[in-house]
DNA sequence: CTGTTAGCGCCTTCAA
DNA sequence: TTGAAGGCGCTAACAG
């Protein structure tokens, strides 16, 4: 029996599966079937039903429908830093995918700080989200703790914990990074300097050796005074230009762990007013959609925003649905050449270089 | 009777409140009160209510919280475009204020598109939200229909329909504009050109009026052939300088609709040789963080993202909250200075400039 | 294939 | 101040 309580939003008439049910004359459970598209409604009183819906411009309740289903259909994305324009792109194309799939995303970051972190936590378990992603490229342990305790199935990049219900997503960085020092080794460069992501997330560490390692292939051997901790920032990239800038022995060219560090990186040069690339060749690294514009446009190496979605989206996917998750995933990457690259200082003169590494003559 | 539902997510021990309150010995009605901060409980019960939270990892449903209440708690945000840096800035600031109110977020982005429109009112719809701030410098009609009918309280940017439960937060182009503007005459410009956003935006046309206004403050004539119709992106950006570059008459200086827009600008500049500022100055608007590090600097004319979220949701909790809700909320705009602004060619010079771009190398 | 009904997890009134 | 109990709007057994 009503007791008549009168919550603050109701006012007047009540827009439920009640109205409808009235209005299309059949019961809330039917009305339910036909929104849910059941196929055993039978199509007159699914018509009308849709009538019904519409004329009185019924929304349902998503929360009561969690509620009462056991399932929110929501996945969540966490990333470390929406300002980051490599994070909006990542955004869109997830929520794209989720969308397709028939699912809705909450997204939360991080800011590199561990309170943002609990929040995050705390936001994806009381809204009961169906699977995270965590796009941080970092491991971040305290997410794992709570979230994988509760059998949320989470999908990280590069490296995470070994549970049942995590999955990885692979990133082929070796691809994009040879591609690019090879790229730079057939311009003549022979110094090259790289500058990291933060050392301590698994991910850049990643690129990192994928750079030393492309480095070696290309039978350079790699300086240490070249590799350079950044942070992922453009005030980072400023700040690891500034180092390279006050060595002696510059390198001729620098490859970036990501594009808002070669942004820093060419905005110092500017600053100092080197040319790029007459004297001095950067690489980026995600080929953001601004990398076209910068000045110059960047040659970077391009991980799909789009394909690391796709990839997420499945994995979750697979747990919460149980069609044969996996433990990883793929995405590869690739140069894409732009004109921040170029020969090295004095490859087009009779200049003499120091003694290091004589720049092969082309053209 | 329980009929022994099995729901899916339900796995073994199941952690509601029931749990809480069995542990804590106390009323499922006692937890409730604790968790909400009831201040007539009992601290003796608290404690023990507390504790009994924290030993078993509880996290409250908030979508039962929500229907039970009858308050979702949460406040939408509909900007127009993600992979507009100034969009993400901008949600950064309305998640921090309203976190800081109590509320969650909400964000979902149109994307110029109709049907990713509809897409953003029903899930506005039906996550129940409590206010939207509509942020994408439109009015967009079907979104004024769909929530205003339903009570939904709303922010618009400039202007919007004159209803209860409306609110708008009012630009003060003017100032900055102005600033701008006086600034370049300062500098010597008489020539100055404007890109402005698409013309269908109240918005976008107000900012443009306040560069005509603030030219004929300054005694500067305006001249049609100078306004372009930008769309608020790069590539408008670039097209609209296409234009500039083929017209034999050019502007010494352009001020643009947004930061984007200029940095289509600059790019373009710099495709063609034209050095900015020595043969252009360019003055941006919003002042992403992003301005400080293009090449050059971006003179710009600042609008806080903050002081625009706070408004905003200074506005929908006056509605939400029955305290005093305004019609009007102001907003300043105000020029900051780099580097991407200088003296009009020749000023320096007696140097006669020629018809043609004279694509003089920088250094 | 449709209707009835018991929850989903929480809030909140009401009586104690 | 606390506990008991009836919804909130919807889903999903179950019976018809």
């Amino acid at each position: 029996m009503s007791r008549a309580v009168q919550h603050p939003k109701k006012r007047g008439k009540l827009l439920g599966i009640h109205a409808v049910a009235a209005k299309a004359r059949v019961s809330i459970a039917t009305v339910s079937r036909t929104i849910n598209r059941v196929p055993t409604v039978n199509p007159q009183m699914a018509k009308r039903v849709w009538a019904a819906i519409d004329e009185l411009g019924y929304v349902p309740n998503i929360q009561a429908r969690a509620l009462g289903s056991g399932r929110s259909g929501v996945l969540g994305l966490v990333i470390s830093e929406i300002t980051n324009p490599f994070f909006p792109e990542l955004i869109q194309g997830f929520e794209d995918v989720a969308l397709a799939s028939g699912y809705e995303i909450l997204v939360s970051s991080t800011n590199y700080d561990p309170k943002r972190m609990e929040l995050c936590i705390r936001r994806m378990l009381e809204r009961k989200v169906e699977g995270v992603a965590v796009m941080t490229f970092g491991i971040e342990q305290p997410l794992v703790e709570e979230l994988a305790e509760r059998d949320v199935p989470l999908v990280f990049v590069d490296a995470g914990p070994e549970r049942p219900g995590i999955s990885l997503i692979k990133v082929n960085y070796h691809h994009g990074v040879r591609q690019g020092v090879q790229h730079l080794a057939a311009l003549g460069h022979r110094k090259i300097g790289f500058i990291s992501g933060p050392m301590h997330l698994h991910s850049a560490r990643s690129r990192a050796e994928a750079f030393s390692l492309s480095l070696a292939e290309c039978g350079i051997k790699p300086r240490a005074k070249w590799m350079l901790e950044g942070d992922h920032t453009m005030e980072g990239g400023i700040r690891a230009m500034e180092q390279i800038l006050d060595s002696a022995d510059r390198p001729t060219a620098v490859m970036c762990s990501n594009d808002m560090t070669a942004l820093g990186v060419l905005h110092k040069a500017y600053r100092v007013g080197l040319r790029v690339p007459d004297d001095l060749s950067v690489v980026g690294f995600d080929d953001i959609h601004m990398a076209e514009v910068m000045i110059p446009p960047l040659t970077s190496i391009r991980m799909s925003r789009l394909d690391l979605a796709q990839a997420a989206i499945t994995a979750l996917r697979a747990h919460v649905e149980g069609t044969g998750p996996q433990r990883e995933y793929q995405v590869d990457t690739r140069l894409v050449v732009r004109e921040s690259t170029g020969y090295p200082p004095g490859a087009m003169t009779d200049l003499v270089k120091n003694g290091k590494a004589e720049p092969a003559r082309r053209r």
